[in-house]
DNA sequence: TTAAAAAGTAAGTGCTTACTAACTTTCAAG
DNA sequence: CTTGAAAGTTAGTAAGCACTTACTTTTTAA
């Protein structure tokens, strides 16, 4: 195996096992035996375990930050169409964390331990989130569309069923023994709750 | 000091550091030392340190599990006063945790690694609150009060925001930079957007 | 007053940890 | 072929870990 194929093997292991047992709960010895090679390899490629962990954070900051948050809901945005904005960007998020969810396991640990992946996710994700969603609700507010509630607080609301669903299917109720639907069924059913209790009964 | 208040003053030192670096990334050695004694008195009142975990468990077993879940909603409920069903309850919780913010580290830490606490909360704080909330949603949606939603899943919205927000407050925003508002504001909130999301439109 | 029980400690044990030095194998270019 | 760098290993190190043993000090009750 080359240099790189090796590195990002290694690299690999690494997520996984940080995912499943923390930065401090994972051993280099159990990431050198995953791998298949010796300790001394993992410390040829990152120079000490807390090398590993910054390289974790540029490959995760690489896969999704350049995702240009929110250029495909921007369509929906000019046209008012608050159903679709709110429902693709749920979906949007439940599949994303339905496909990786080693990364908001990652996410937890990091946000526990305290180390720069939270940060990382708070900064590119979430407060973008506040903003541009606590914005199109303000401009509804104006336009007479939706009632006067303060828009953060909206804004909390719809990304705690978002996220709180999320860990739910990927951490505690993985077989869905408590509520099992799919992520299409969730994203219409907040968005359904949300848009029905922010906006004007003008109906 | 006798041996019950050192047993005690230890159980809260250790309680302290497992919610603020987890069971793995706490030592021994610096229970001892924040408790003031030398590491064999703590292994002269614990056996050994997951023994230590366990005496937290049946102390905030104690604590919080006897509080004897929604008695104090049941009138609300008798009385099919909405707002007052899901305002109390929500309320009642971000003051919970607000007052006991260790608890939430400990209790995400102990889902990430995998102890008893995170099931013992789960079973006896978020399976009833489900069982209970889901089977009044349904109940008032036979009322023709609430729209046909799957009842767990207007419950998943309600739990959703209540746990993001709790979180937010005292692990990530605690200083309120995205979001500074009063308990009494969040639930009166929450519960108008729930509220109105799930009623029907007669009005 | 005294003896024994309880509270407390110092100095370890053997094992695991992150990390290293010194060595061997593989393999492609000259 | 041969040679030299890259891929890989073995066998460590010092520090840190949960936990113990053998001891000293303090308190209490007869």
């Amino acid at each position: 195996m080359t240099g790189d194929e090796r590195r990002d093997q290694i690299l690999h292991v690494a997520i996984k096992l940080f995912s499943q047992y923390g930065f401090r709960g994972t051993t280099t010895k159990k990431i050198a035996e995953e791998a298949g090679v010796s300790e001394a390899m993992v410390f040829r490629h990152f120079a000490s375990k807390s090398e590993l962990y910054h390289a974790i954070l540029d490959y995760k900051a690489c896969e999704s930050g350049n995702a240009m948050p929110f250029a495909w809901v921007s369509e929906a945005i000019k046209n008012k169409n608050d159903f679709e904005v709110f429902y693709q960007i749920i979906l949007n998020a439940l599949n994303r964390h339905q496909q990786d969810p080693e990364f908001m396991r990652l996410l937890m640990h990091s946000a526990l331990e305290g180390h720069e992946l939270a940060d990382m996710f708070i900064n590119e994700s979430i407060v973008p989130t506040y903003e541009v969603l606590s914005f199109y609700i303000s401009q509804r507010q104006r336009d007479g569309m939706f009632r006067n509630l303060n828009p953060k607080l909206i804004v909390r609301a719809f990304v705690g069923m978002m996220i709180h669903h999320s860990i739910n299917t990927t951490l505690w109720d993985k077989n869905g023994r408590i509520l099992k639907i799919t992520n299409e069924e969730a994203a219409r059913g907040f968005t359904e709750i949300l848009l029905n209790g922010i906006k004007k009964n003008t109906d």
